[in-house]
RNA sequence: GCUCCGGUCGUCUAGCGGUUCAGGACAUCGCCCUCUCACGGCGGAGAUCGAGGGUUCGAAUCCCUUCCGGAGUACCA
C-alpha cells in the first residue's frame, strides 16, 4: 500500500521551526516512498481562526520547497480539504450519527460552569480530572429527550470503554498501554456544532487514507482516545507515529526567547532553505550512517522512520550556520548571483532588516542595526551585474549566511572604503610602505590587470626589498585597497577591483602615510 | 495530584548482548596549508552511557527500583 501522509496545520499563528519540521517529515516520507504528500486545514475553532496566518503558512512552505500532491489549493480526490467546508458539507454530521446509533457517542448537556466545578471537586479530591462519564454518560433516553425538549445545548461525547486496556502501537516508541479508566471522554462535536480534533482529524485521515498518523509527542496522550475511534467506527487503524519536539536550551518548548522561532526569520537570516530542512531533519533523526550535510535527493534517498529518534532534540544555531555555510559553498557560480539578488530583493527580507535592532553580544559596542545590513546588501543589488558576478564567488568560502554577503562585499563597492585605524597604524607607519605604495601606482597603469601579473609585481617588491616574508607587501596593500586586515586573496581582490579603482585608494593611501 | 513519554561527550547523534575501557558531527583548543580571514587537512580535550540493584561467562544494550526532565490533564489544536 502506497503511502500517504498529511500535514494539517490550524492556521493561528506564524508557522515556527517545529511545524516545519512535521510538514519536513511528511514530505520527506512521502517522497522517499513514492507516496502521497496532503495539506490539510484544520480551522475548526472558529475563535482561532486567522487568515493571514494561512498565508504565512503557504508563503513558508513554498519557501522551504515543501510541496504537496492534494490540498485545498490544487485540489484532489478527497476535496475539500479544508475542515469548515467539509462540515458544511456535512461529513461529520454524518459520521456522528453513526457513533451516536452505535452507543459509542453521546450527548452531554452540562453547562460550562458545571463543567468547572466538576474540576474542581477533582482537584480537591486528587483524582483525575476529566469527564468520566457525569450524569449524561448512562442517561436514560427520556432524560436525554427531556434536556433536548427543553432546548439546552449539548456537545457530543465520546464513549471510552470501561474496565479494559487501551493499547496504541506507536511506531518509535514500540507498545504504549493505558487503563481506560484514566482516559476520559472527550468531546467530539461542539455546541456550535463544530467538529473537535478529536473527531475531524481521525475521521478525515480515515475518509482520505492516511496511512502514517505523524504528529509531535504531545499527542501521545490523546491516541488512545483515537484508536478508541477507529475501533468504534470498526476501521482499519493507520500507523502511529508520535515524533520527538524540538526544544529550547533549557529543555522547554521552543519559543521566542530561545531566539527566532519564525521559519520566515531564518529566510530573512540568510539561510538557505535546504541548509534548514537539512538541519532540522537532523534533529531527532539519522540516516544511520555518519553522513550530515546532504543534497536534497540525498535527504529524501536516506530518509527512514526507523531513524527517528524517542527523545526530544535541542536547537543548535551553531551547527545551522556550519550546514548553512556548507550549502552556500555549494552553490554553482552560475547561480550564485541570482540566489543572492533574489534574497537582497525579497519583500520579507527587507522587512525584517528595516525593523531589526540587537544589542550587540560585547557590551559597551554599538548595537546591530538591520537598516545597516539592508545598505551594505543594497550595493549588491545597484550595482554592474557582470562585476557582482566577479565578486561573489571570492566570498562564498567566507560567509555563514546570505546576509553576510553585504559586508563582505562592500569594500568593492565603495572608492573610499572605511578604514579599520588599528591596521592603518599598524601597517602604515612602516618605513617601506610609502615608497611601495608609489611604486605600485605607477605600476598598475602598465602592467597587465590579472591575478598572475599582480602576483608577480608584489612578488617581484618583495624581492627588491629583500624581504623575508610577502606579509610585508601584502598587508599594507590590502589595508590600502580594502579598509581591512582581512578578506579574500590579494592578487584575485586585485584582478577584480581593476587599475582604476585601485588607483584613487592608493593615493589616498599615500596621503596616510606620514 | 493523576496518566503517559524521555534520559549516550556542552549540543545533534551512532550503537539493537561480545569485534566499543563507546564511533561521527557542531562548538572548543592546537598544528598544517597560507599574503590575511576563511575553506580544507590533521590531532587534542571532552560521555564511568541519569543513579542503584539484578539476569548473564559478558550490558549503554534485557529486567526491576529510583531520580531527574518533558508532555497531557480545554466545547485549542
Amino acid at each position: 500500500m502506497s503511502v500517504r501522509v498529511r500535514f494539517a496545520p490550524s492556521p493561528t499563528g506564524l508557522l515556527h521551526v517545529g511545524a516545519l519540521r512535521d510538514a519536513l517529515h511528511k514530505f520527506l516520507l512521502a517522497r522517499h516512498s513514492g507516496g502521497t504528500n496532503i495539506l490539510r486545514i484544520e480551522d475548526t475553532d472558529r475563535t482561532r481562526y486567522n487568515a493571514d496566518s494561512e498565508k504565512e503558512f503557504i508563503e513558508t512552505l513554498h519557501w522551504a520547497g515543501i510541496d504537496f500532491d492534494e490540498g485545498p489549493h490544487i485540489g484532489g480526490p478527497h476535496a475539500p480539504y479544508r475542515q469548515s467546508v467539509r462540515k458544511e458539507k456535512g461529513i461529520y454530521a454524518e459520521w456522528i450519527q453513526v457513533l451516536l446509533s452505535k452507543g459509542f457517542a453521546y450527548k452531554a448537556f452540562d453547562t460550562p460552569e458545571e463543567l468547572a466545578a466538576m474540576r474542581e471537586q477533582q482537584t480537591a479530591n486528587k483524582v483525575n480530572t476529566g469527564y468520566f462519564g457525569g450524569i449524561w454518560r448512562d442517561a436514560t433516553p427520556s432524560q436525554v429527550a427531556e434536556a433536548e425538549a427543553a432546548g439546552k445545548t449539548y456537545v457530543i461525547r465520546q464513549r471510552i470503554p470501561r474496565d479494559t486496556t487501551i493499547v496504541v502501537e506507536d511506531l518509535i516508541r514500540g507498545r504504549i498501554e493505558w487503563d481506560s479508566n484514566t482516559v476520559d471522554d472527550p468531546v467530539l462535536i461542539k455546541t456550535d456544532g463544530m467538529p473537535t480534533y478529536h473527531f475531524a482529524a481521525m475521521v478525515d485521515d480515515h475518509i482520505m487514507g492516511i496511512t502514517h498518523i505523524m504528529r509531535g509527542e504531545e499527542w501521545i496522550s490523546s491516541a488512545p482516545k483515537h484508536v478508541c475511534l477507529f475501533e468504534a467506527f470498526g476501521w482499519d487503524k493507520p500507523v502511529f507515529v508520535h515524533c520527538p519536539v524540538i526544544v529550547g536550551n533549557d529543555g522547554k518548548k521552543l519559543s521566542k526567547r530561545h531566539g527566532a522561532t519564525r521559519v520566515l526569520d531564518y529566510k530573512a537570516q540568510g539561510y538557505l532553505p535546504h541548509a534548514l530542512k537539512n538541519f532540522i531533519a537532523l534533529i531527532g533523526w539519522s540516516p544511520g550512517d555518519e553522513r550530515e550535510a546532504m543534497t536534497e535527493a540525498e535527504l529524501i534517498e536516506a530518509f527512514d522512520l526507523s531513524g527517528m529518534q524517542p527523545s526530544p532534540g535541542k536547537f543548535d544555531i551553531d551547527k545551522l550556520k556550519w550546514i548553512n555555510g556548507i550549502h552556500i559553498r555549494g552553490v554553482s557560480a552560475s547561480e550564485l548571483v541570482s540566489v543572492v539578488l533574489q534574497y537582497v530583493c525579497d519583500e520579507y527580507v527587507r522587512e525584517y532588516w528595516t525593523n531589526f535592532v540587537e544589542e550587540s553580544p560585547m557590551p559597551g559596542k554599538a548595537p546591530i542595526v538591520g537598516t545597516d545590513v539592508l545598505a551594505k546588501l543594497d550595493k549588491i543589488a545597484s550595482a554592474d551585474s557582470a562585476y557582482v558576478a566577479s565578486i561573489l564567488p571570492m566570498l562564498q568560502e567566507r560567509v555563514v549566511t546570505l546576509a553576510d554577503f553585504g559586508d563582505g562585499a562592500e569594500f568593492f563597492f565603495d572608492d573610499l572604503p572605511s578604514m579599520d585605524q588599528k591596521a592603518v597604524d599598524k601597517w602604515f607607519k612602516q618605513e617601506h610602505v610609502r615608497g611601495l605604495f608609489s611604486r605600485l601606482l605607477a605600476d598598475i597603469g602598465r602592467v597587465p590587470c590579472s591575478v598572475e601579473s599582480y602576483d608577480a609585481l608584489l612578488k617581484q617588491y618583495q624581492v627588491d626589498l629583500s624581504l623575508e616574508k610577502l606579509g610585508p607587501i601584502v598587508h599594507p596593500v590590502r589595508v590600502a585597497l580594502t579598509g581591512k586586515t582581512a578578506g579574500p586573496g590579494l592578487f584575485e581582490l586585485m584582478a577584480v577591483l581593476g587599475p582604476d579603482r585601485m588607483k584613487v585608494r592608493l593615493e589616498r593611501a599615500l596621503e596616510l602615510c606620514v
